[in-house]
RNA sequence: UCCGGCGUAGCUCAAUCGGUAGAGCGGGUGGCUGUUAACCACUAGGUUGUAGGUUCAAGUCCUACCGCCGGAGCCA
């Protein structure tokens, strides 16, 4: 007799195994009763024969509410009628814990309910699901930077100063003083580049913006690539090939999950080279053959965004937006002054904006005016100006939102399934 | 912050023109030897978000407030 995990079950055919887990749902037709287990790794079904099981186990039927824990053993066997095609004939059963009345039951319910109950809607199958094509994405993330020599260096979350001005920024005490939650790591990603070439940092960022969307989260996970010595061009390669390779990491390794979520594979299938490009003079022109009214130097919209990515089977990049569309350090076009050497990545099927990036002033003159254009505090900005004093050379880099990609991937419409815990405007509870 | 919508049983919803608040699921009891969100029968369960107002009569109409949902702007 052996413990095991309900995922490896097909190897313990015909053998006597344990299975530690919770009760996912029951159903009994008298003589016979049925037990779904739960262990975290997938989902297996009990049988008991009344006859065939001592009394004293057939009757913890009974006993057993949704979710109780407990140690199931039994020999593992073949079954067509079995959902996954193996079941588990019950020999003993061990409650560890009898569950009160669970709240989520097997019907319908409202988000409202859902979310109140996050903490445990996370042991539904389809979150479930989400949550470990989230852990591959950012598995797959990882990889990808590790293979081709960069270097995970992190940025901080506490940050002195408002560092891009526009969006707001969550304010926190700091012993005596403030400090600000970071909204992005790239300044600092800009100083490691200049240390170890190519860099990445993965982790929260928080934005305390009052939206109030589906696209939105106050905290969420982003990974922020920054490379020396590339340019836009390199920097458009590397973001297709970074969203070709999670896609393709998801397919081969998360089947199980994208059926459960019952996402077409062949939307995602279609992800591969080469992603359309187009520039934000282009797009325009787009979205006025669409009919829309829509003037050049405008940001697009949620509903432009979805337009433009309806357009195209596969991800789309939108290059060189007008400069003052984009933050104070985006390197202006040499062939135009009034673009931005900047990109950004659109996921099909109307998802929209999952990465946002670009070619970074390197000139000291340049990134001095636009810190004056801007108004910022030009003091602040002392330790990243001397980035362009000690060395300064091209670079550019990107971040890629995990939970807009993973909900993309996924073929949900909200972004809150996409982390285990959110927090919006308005939910910061469980 | 602005615009729109919704608050009825533990959950999801119904209740016609203002006229005795109802169903499914979940809970309880009983039945069923292959169930797949099992099924069948019975059963318990309500201060209709809160506070006022109109009316013979309010879940329904009016006012305010609270909570939530969706969208906009901003962005990943």
């Amino acid at each position: 007799m052996s413990d095991i995990y309900i995922d490896e079950v097909s190897k313990h055919i015909g053998t006597e195994v344990t299975i530690k887990g919770w009760l996912y749902n029951k159903r009994s037709s008298g003589k016979l009763r049925f037990l779904t287990f739960r262990d975290g790794t997938g989902l297996l079904q009990g049988v008991m024969l009344k006859g065939e099981v001592d009394d004293g186990t057939f009757s913890l039927y009974d006993e057993l509410t949704q979710e109780s824990s407990l140690k199931a053993t039994g020999i593992v066997r073949s079954d067509p009628r079995a959902p996954g095609g193996h079941e588990l004939g019950i020999r003993t059963i061990e409650p560890i814990q009898i569950a009160a009345e669970y709240p989520i039951t097997p019907k319908e319910h409202g988000v409202a309910f859902l979310m109140d109950h996050r903490h445990l809607w996370l042991r539904s199958s389809k979150q479930h699901a989400v949550l470990r094509v989230r852990d591959e994405v950012i598995r797959a993330c990882r990889d990808f930077f590790t293979e081709r020599g960069f270097v995970l260096v992190d940025a901080p979350i506490f940050t002195p100063a408002p560092s891009e001005g526009t969006t707001t920024l969550f304010e926190t005490g700091y012993f005596d003083g403030k400090a600000y939650l970071t909204q992005s790591g790239q300044l600092y990603n800009e100083a490691t580049a200049m240390a170890f070439g190519r860099v990445y940092c993965f982790g929260p960022t928080f934005r305390a913006e009052k939206s109030k969307t589906r696209r939105h989260l106050t905290e969420f996970w982003m990974v922020e690539p920054e490379m020396a010595f590339y340019d836009l061009e390199d920097t458009m390669v590397l973001a297709e090939d970074f969203i070709i390779f999670i896609v393709q990491r998801v397919l081969e390794n998360r089947q199980k999950e994208l059926a459960v979520l019952e996402r077409d594979l062949e939307k995602l299938s279609k992800v591969g080279k080469p992603f359309p490009r187009i520039t934000y003079g282009e797009a325009v022109e787009i979205l006025k053959d669409e009919g829309k009214d829509f003037a050049w130097g405008q940001d697009f919209g949620a509903k432009d965004e979805e337009t433009l990515s309806l357009r195209f089977d596969r991800p789309v990049i939108i290059h060189r937006y007008p400069l003052k569309c984009k933050a104070f350090y985006m390197k202006t076009d040499p062939q135009n002054s009034k673009l931005a050497l900047c990109l950004d990545v659109l996921a099909p099927e109307g998802y929209g904006e999952i990465i946002g990036g670009g070619q970074r002033e390197d000139s000291l003159r340049e990134l001095e005016a636009k810190i004056k254009k801007d108004k910022l505090p030009m003091e602040a900005f002392q330790w990243y100006l001397d980035l362009r004093r000690y060395g300064s050379v091209p670079h550019a880099g990107f971040g890629l939102g995990i939970e807009r990609t993973v909900t993309w991937i996924c073929g949900r419409d909200h972004l809150r399934e996409a982390i285990p815990f959110p927090r919006m405007l308005y939910r910061i509870y469980p």
